[in-house]
DNA sequence: ATAATTCCTACTGAATTCGTAGAAAATAAT
DNA sequence: ATTATTTTCTACGAATTCAGTAGGAATTAT
């Protein structure tokens, strides 16, 4: 079980203001009530998400976030990055085997290297455009 | 950062068990000695792995553990599952969404399902025996 | 018997996860 | 100008997981 919901609640944030994109900016409240998800702890991570440039906000009385992109541009990959962190099993395929200084037994490496560009290519392949209900063709509980 | 130093602890007492393959059974000490790390956190994990049915035990004096198959026949896949659980990406992908009742808004599911395939492809195509540092081409530190 | 070894279970400190809570700052509407 | 709405920031807390430590019971070669 490696992504929480964290990561799986800031898809569902982007997703749904994919839904809404080109509109007026959406509330953290109108989000929190459609994803019934704690407002509270939403703003938290739709504040990562604006920091990561994914989303931008607009201040104040009718303000709200909308997608810094097109959802065609906004891979699940870059939310995924930007909440939960790298996807990399192990650090040292992000570090380059810094402190891989195992006596010259180092099995692990190169099985978790391939396992973080088999993660990466899924992630980067799919962007927001393709998770939107609409054109999804794997229905929930169909599948 | 999702496998957690039980999953590469699990990999290294692996190897070195598959290197000891076919001789006397190898006490936990020995192997903690060699791969340094804590004996007795060490224990911990290969009861895991014994318990899974990928080690044999020998209780008593002189006793200790040896491999219960053919490192060509021991996957990555089965030694981080044992430890780690299974390393799937989040709960619909395992369970056939059964609490996947999103309304009909259930857009993760098919990307992790994806992931999920992408992970367990290279997990379950490695064995231990490419892992030994004499079969494996890819040194520490090298690449 | 004794020493070596597996086996079992409980505990602990630190970090992470999943929130709650409150208040400050900005801004549209009135 | 005031007010209501909304983002923004920071701190706190309960539950869980991680990475070990610790101690002793059971088993067996010597």
């Amino acid at each position: 079980m490696m992504i929480s919901t964290k990561g799986r609640y800031a898809l569902r944030i982007m997703v749904d203001l994919a839904q809404h994109d080109g509109e007026e900016p959406v509330s953290v409240r109108a989000i929190a009530q459609r994803q019934d998800i704690s407002g509270k702890y939403m703003e938290q991570i739709i504040s990562v998400l604006t920091r990561a440039g994914l989303l931008r906000s607009v201040r104040g009385a009718q303000g709200g976030y909308h997608l810094a992109y097109a959802p065609g541009e906004i891979t699940v990959g870059m939310i995924l990055r930007a909440t939960e962190g790298d996807l990399a099993p192990a650090e040292c395929v992000l570090d380059g085997a810094q402190h891989c200084d195992r006596r010259g037994a180092c099995p692990s490496r190169a099985v978790f290297s391939k396992v973080y560009s088999a993660i990466n290519e899924v992630i980067d392949g799919v962007t927001l455009l393709e998770l939107m209900p609409e054109n999804s063709d794997s229905e929930c509980g169909t599948v």
